[in-house]
DNA sequence: GATGAATGAGTGTTCATTCAT
DNA sequence: AATGAATGAACACTCATTCAT
């Protein structure tokens, strides 16, 4: 299903970045063509159009979306180290596929685009029946509370991640980031042990 | 300075909506004209150009930007409750300009486009310090924790509300929120509500 | 019927200017408004439109074009200084109005434009009409030539003068005249007295 | 390097035509595409844009100016020969270019037009450079006299016959050229002729 | 008499895509 | 299988002009 060749990928490579950088819209087949060195037709002619290469980026990147973090539940540590881990992995990776995470973000709440997302929010469920997991587990343990709006878990873990990362800018002048490693190195740590901590904080705390 | 007549004021809500929905650069000026009920020639008539007409739209939404939470400080209220309040009050309001904040929570991440968003820096600095100062009171009052990364908790809130908006389908699908309206309810309460909770958890839960 | 009043005369000379400079096409209405001070409008107002504009300055600058030499046949000079006057005044002339005659020189080749130019024909025919007679004297006193192409005695006058105006820069770099000054000097000195030479020789060397 | 295909220089040959007839600002690629029989975006396509197109224009008919008179020096002809054949020669030329000077004549004149004229800056300074080589010698034979203003004599030639394109229809009445091939006839013959007559005359008779 | 507002037509250019090879 | 050539549609924008006031 996603057995695309050496070209292919090259080319997907390019657009995902560049989608990432200036939108869909803001892209131009050209633009694509000219950075991954190929023919302009290419991209129709392996593709079929701009907007199923725009597909076929998403289901590439998708595909490989699975946790592999099925057996977090079956380690034998608290309910609170199995949250950490999991934020802590899950920012690891949204950091890592940050450009399409970016497009999607985007596209995704763009009305006029059509694109199948079943396997994006097939995962996104599957992260959250984790989380949920976690919870309740927590919650029999008698560690977390009980009202907990799970659903609107990954939202805090996601948002504050991709706020961060979109105002990049702004947090880089804030936080004295001067360097892309330094930005790169405050994510995987303070921003992650901060989104950590809030986290925990809403499961323990009474409130 | 933001001194719009009538016509220019229609333009630029129509604009904010194709934006917002669309992209900038999947929104053409004929777009615009056509739904605004106007001739092509007077955007650029109006406004110079098509950037031009976006800067307009940002200095038209961001000039109201000022918080009218001075007063917040002075209240008789307990730090909870001020951030409670504040938390509260920054939702409802980017809430009614999620429009502006869609498009610019996606062209200041654009590289290319420069835009001068020294007023939007400065309502954020503002606010940012507006929350320092709650926060500072609760830890002379012992009710916050000591290490509190306080930069980070605007990202928290404003990057959960953004992600639960961006991704409204997948929410609608999820929560049973069937109509515009469960949605825009949700949003001001159960999704308020936990912002509240979390960032409370945060600062009082020793961690 | 060339009664304009003060504002048209003002935007006449601002046309004259632009439309030399850039040509007839490559000047704008909003140019000449900018410069000249006055709406837009004003010129569709007052001269009906753009191109009417130009018949209007054609009118306003060639209705002046009467050689004031008509009594240069009746002064008791020979018919070589005759002719040495009329060349020296009709560069003088031409370099004064040097903006209207590269406007014409352009736009009455083009074949597209349709000015009426009757006046300035007329005005051709007089002065050749004049030169014609002083040949004719210099013929019957045995000074000139019999055999003169009389009709192509204006256009090494003219064509001399135009294409050293035309090719300004390139003239400037070859004759070392550095600034504006060197330049008029040079074409009213060194240009009219090698034209003047030329003109003679022709009448009066047989050949 | 000037190395057009089959549709270029069609593209090419209609673009002279019409920069010649209405000037560069007053041909539209529209214009061009129409007659050319081609599509618009052919134009930006083939050369760039409008103003490349020009450029590609100066370069291909410029890059054959270069006067095939290296050999006339060697003639065993007398200086005022030369001249004769000299003048002959370039009329011919320029004539059978008469498009591209003219269009030339005009673009370069125009001051915010910057193509670079090197080729042509180039090919006039030869051309002066062989004019000056049989003053010269005509002057070391005592043949022509000697203060001649060199740099100005081509200034006469082109300027003369160049007048005389740019008024055509004024002078096809007064001479009574009725038809093109009369006009064609007029210019290859009695011009040349009066501009070869006023050259010698000027070159030898003192003055 | 004079003008700001407004417009339809036209500008050069870029776009994603197609097609013959 | 792959591509250079080509294209119609759309792009943002400028144009000269009109018209209500």
């Amino acid at each position: 299903m996603t057995d695309f060749n050496e070209k292919q990928i090259e080319i997907l490579q390019v657009a995902e970045q560049l989608f990432a950088e200036k939108g869909f819209d803001g892209t131009s087949v050209r633009d694509i063509a000219k950075i991954a060195n190929i023919n302009v037709a290419m991209i129709s002619y392996y593709f079929g159009s701009k907007e199923k290469l725009l597909e076929a980026l998403v289901l590439y990147r998708i595909s490989s979306f699975k946790l592999e973090l099925e057996n977090l539940n079956q380690e034998n540590i608290s309910p609170i180290q199995k949250m950490e881990k999991l934020i802590e992995f899950y920012i690891k990776r949204i950091n890592k596929n940050k450009c399409i995470y970016q497009i999607l973000h985007f596209e995704i709440s763009s009305k006029k685009r059509d694109i199948d997302l079943a396997t994006f929010t097939k995962a996104k469920n599957e992260n959250l029946r984790l989380i949920e997991n976690i919870v309740k587990e927590g919650q029999q343990q008698g560690l977390f509370q009980k009202n907990i709006n799970v659903p609107l878990l990954p939202t805090i873990i996601m948002g504050s991640y991709l706020q961060f990362q979109m105002n990049a800018v702004y947090y880089k002048e804030l936080l004295g980031l001067h360097s892309e490693a330094a930005f790169e190195n405050y994510v995987l740590n303070d921003l992650t042990l901060h989104i950590q901590k809030t986290i925990k904080a809403l499961l323990v705390y009474e409130n």
